[in-house]
DNA sequence: CGGTTGACTTTCG
DNA sequence: GCGAAAGCCAACC
């Protein structure tokens, strides 16, 4: 903490809380913008989310971020959906009618 | 400083 | 189960 009113250390900015949220997504599961926003104390802040994602730093597991209804958000058509579907399949995350079972795949569990 | 913008969510028909 | 409409919040310009 500075004396100035600079950033903490502690994020306190919406967007850092966002990616250290999607980069704590273990492998193979899947995380909703809701949930990510609920994560980082927004719950109301999902659009915020996916603000964040299309702003998301290299190296950040932003495809194992999908919108509540299971379903990738980008377009089917899009070179990043189907890149975001492919990269899905490929950590053994099955997708059903294009949809994903949040249920099994979904994180945090819901226990 | 303020209106516009979204990789969203929930509710209603 | 699906499509349309309203609600919500922070960043962007």
């Amino acid at each position: 903490m500075s004396h100035r009113g600079d950033i903490n250390s502690s994020s306190q900015n919406t967007y850092s809380d966002v990616f250290d949220a999607v980069r704590r997504i273990p492998y193979g599961r899947v995380s909703t913008y809701g949930d990510i926003a609920r994560l980082i104390g927004r719950p109301r802040a999902a659009r915020v989310v996916g603000y964040a994602m299309h702003r998301c730093p290299p190296g950040l597991p932003w495809h194992r971020v999908i919108n509540a209804q299971g379903r990738i958000s980008l377009p089917a058509d899009s070179t990043a959906g189907l890149s975001q579907r492919r990269r899905l399949e490929e950590e053994g995350v099955v997708l059903i009618g294009g949809r994903v079972d949040l249920d099994r795949f979904g994180w945090p569990d819901a226990d």
